[in-house]
DNA sequence: TGTACATCAGTGAACGCGCGTTCACTGATGTAC
DNA sequence: TGTACATCAGTGAACGCGCGTTCACTGATGTAC
C-alpha cells in the first residue's frame, strides 16, 4: 500500500518502532493511534496515511516483532540447509554452550519477554495474529531442530523436532520467569535450567 | 467494604465469573464495566457497588483467578506439611505418573491458558498485579518442590526448589503450546515433555 | 529546460461512540428499642 | 408486636474524555512530454 520510496519506508520503520516502544512500556490497552503518533512526533492523520487502521498497525507490528526474533535466533545457528539426513556433514562441531548461552541472554532482556507476553494475549483472542504466531514458533523449532541436528548428527529427524519443541517449551517458560514477571529464579536454577536444555540438545546418550 | 453478608457475597462471585468469562473469550480490552455488568445481568451502577472502579475489579479478579489455580494445584498434591528435613517420612511414595497427568490435563484446558497470557500481560505492565503473580508462582513452587521431596526423600531443600522451578518453567511453556496458542505439539513431543518432566521429579540419579 | 500532472507525504478539524466515573435516588433487609 | 432508623442492594441519568475513523485539504516530489 504505502512505502514505496525509500523515504516512506524509512517512517513506516520509525512509526512502528514508535509502536513497539508504547506496546513494550505500557501495554496493548495504551497503544492508540494517537498515542504512536505522539510517540513518533507526526499527525494522527498521517499515521493513518501509513496505516489507515489500528488492526492494520497491529497486524504490521505483530509481522515485525516476529520477523525480528526470528531473524536473531537464525543468526545464533549459522546452519547449511539441504544436508537433510543429517549423516553427510561430518562430525558434531564443537560445545553448544556458548550458542545456548546467546539464546539465553537473548530471552534475559525483560523487555522482550514483556512483548512476547502482548503477543501471546493477541495471538490467544485473534486468529489471524493466532496463524502468525505459530508459523513463528514453527519456524523457531526448525531452527533449532537442524542445530541439534548439527551437534548430534545420530539424531533422526522427528527426534530432533521432539527436542526441539520441548527445548523452545522450556525456553519461552523461563523466559517469563527471567523476565521478573513471575520473580526471578535462583542461581541453583539458572544451573538446572542450562543442564535440562543441554540434555534436550544432546539426547538422552549423552554427548 | 461490600460483600459483608451471604448474598453481597454471592453477587460478587457472580460478578467475578462474568468478568472472568470476558476476560477469557474477549480479552482484556474487551473487560469493560458495561460489558461486565451486561453479561452478569446487572446494572452498570450497581457494579459499581461491588467495585467501585475498573481497576479494583481487575484486581479481585487476578486475585481470584490465581486463588483458583493455586487451589487446584493443591489438590493434586495432598502433601503434608512439617517434615521439614525430608528424612522422616518414611520411603518414597508411589509412581509419580498420575499426578504429573493430573497437572498436564490441568494446564490442557485451553480457556485456562488464554486466562494466564491475560495474567502476565497484566503483571508485565502492573506492578501490583506483578507482586500477586510472583508470590502465586512461589507458592506453586513451593508445593512442587514438597511434591519432589515427597517421591524422592534423598533431595535436599534446595535441589528440591530449583528443580520445582525448573518443572514449573517447562509447564508454563507447555501450557502456552499445548494451548494451541502457539501450535500444537506433536505426540512425540508430550512423551518427551512427560520424560523431561519425571527427570525433574524423581531427579538426576533416577528413580 | 520548461510545463503539466499524478502521486506521495503530511495536516487539521470534525464525527459519533463507548468508556470510566459521579451522583442522586429507591426499595429491601436487618436491627435496636 | 410494632416502629424508627441504619445499612445493604440496586437503578438511572448524566458528565467529560479519549478513542478510531472520515474527509477535505496542502505542499513536496517525481515523471511524461
Amino acid at each position: 500500500m504505502s512505502a514505496a520510496t525509500s523515504k516512506g519506508h524509512q517512517r513506516r520503520t520509525a512509526l512502528l518502532d514508535a509502536a513497539r516502544r508504547i506496546l513494550l512500556t505500557s501495554g496493548g490497552a495504551e497503544l492508540t493511534m494517537r498515542s504512536v503518533a505522539d510517540a513518533a512526533g507526526v499527525r494522527l492523520g498521517h499515521l493513518q496515511y501509513y496505516f489507515p487502521s489500528r488492526s492494520d498497525l497491529l497486524a504490521a507490528l505483530l509481522e515485525r516483532i516476529l520477523a525480528d526474533s526470528l531473524e536473531r535466533i537464525a543468526a545464533l545457528a549459522p546452519t547449511t540447509e539441504g544436508d537433510g539426513d543429517g549423516t553427510g556433514g561430518g562430525c558434531c562441531r564443537a560445545d553448544p554452550g556458548p550458542a545456548l548461552e546467546s539464546v539465553l541472554a537473548d530471552h534475559d532482556d525483560p523487555d522482550l519477554v514483556r512483548l512476547f507476553t502482548e503477543v501471546w494475549a493477541m495471538a490467544a483472542h485473534d486468529a489471524q495474529a493466532a496463524e502468525a504466531v505459530t508459523s513463528f514458533y514453527a519456524a523457531y523449532a526448525e531452527q533449532l531442530a537442524a542445530f541439534i541436528r548439527e551437534h548430534a548428527p545420530q539424531t533422526g529427524p522427528e527426534d530432533a523436532r521432539s527436542r526441539a519443541e520441548v527445548f523452545v517449551m522450556l525456553m519461552e517458560g523461563a523466559a517469563l520467569f527471567r523476565s521478573g514477571i513471575t520473580g526471578r529464579p535462583a542461581a541453583p536454577t539458572e544451573a538446572l535450567l542450562r543442564q535440562v536444555l543441554l540434555g534436550l540438545v544432546a539426547g538422552p546418550d549423552g554427548d
